[in-house]
DNA sequence: TGTCTCTTTGTAGCATTGTCTCATTGTACC
DNA sequence: GGTACAATGAGACAATGCTACAAAGAGACA
């Protein structure tokens, strides 16, 4: 269900908790879901748990999850549509972030990210553009 | 495993740098095996644990290592130097590829997309401006 | 019903890993 | 001599992992 890149340099603990947050708003997962324990999803992703409830920490904070010690971790309430969209726009700002941040990690300039997905988004927008890459 | 000329006029971090390609190439240490860690290396050798890292990095950017802050470095697949340029570009697309699928499937739309990303990039471009979200 | 014990949950502190920033050193050039 | 730059070193920092712990639930039993 999450899967994780080991060379990227983004955190492991900020890939999961992009990855749960996409799943929440792809509904995969819905409120009141519980999510795998900190430890079985640790061993699932082969890392340490501390680094899952590192993540599921930030999600709590961040009002998305609520972590009982004893209990479990379980998603909350969809948020009023006011603060879900600033949520859902700081998400996308996040997202960008991560990967602008990637991308010159690469070594690859802002010019070579635009114009590489200018590429991309075009074939996107006129689906009959065959990739034949 | 690993010798140093400190007479030598090359700097220490790319004798590090070319003796571990060395020892790769030579399949003395092989893809996925674990490098000891900078301050490892670096007692062994006798230099300062930064120079150890400066040399990781460069084979990180390089490719040929997999460095990860908290649990170690790690030996990459080899690839030719040719296939490493596709790869690189490919790369990028992948990356790009996969961050519009993520967007996308948080239901913004690529217009949405270039609107975050531009105003993320000229904040990188001229890194005065504050962030006053 | 109460409580005891064991298991399962998340938490906290510290060790280990690589990273970052700045200071120091040595060399080349003027 | 003075300046600029690269190489190295020192210390603080961030990410991850290990170990011990505390909170909550399940079952046994008086």
């Amino acid at each position: 269900m999450i899967e994780l890149d080991f060379r990227s340099h983004i955190p492991i603990y900020a890939q999961i908790v992009e990855r749960i947050k996409h799943l929440i708003a792809t509904e995969v997962i819905q409120s009141g879901d519980q999510l795998p324990t900190v430890r079985q999803l640790a061993s699932e992703l082969q890392v340490n748990f501390n680094t899952i409830a590192r993540a599921y920490r930030m999600l709590d904070e961040a009002g998305v999850l609520s972590t009982q010690q004893g209990r479990g971790t379980y998603v909350l309430e969809p948020l009023l549509p006011q603060r879900a969209e600033r949520l859902r726009e700081s998400a996308l700002e996040e997202l960008t972030r991560s990967f602008l941040d990637e991308a010159a990690r690469m070594g690859f300039t802002p010019d070579d990210v635009e114009r590489v997905q200018a590429v991309l988004i075009k074939k996107r927008r006129s689906p009959s553009a065959r990739d034949d890459g």
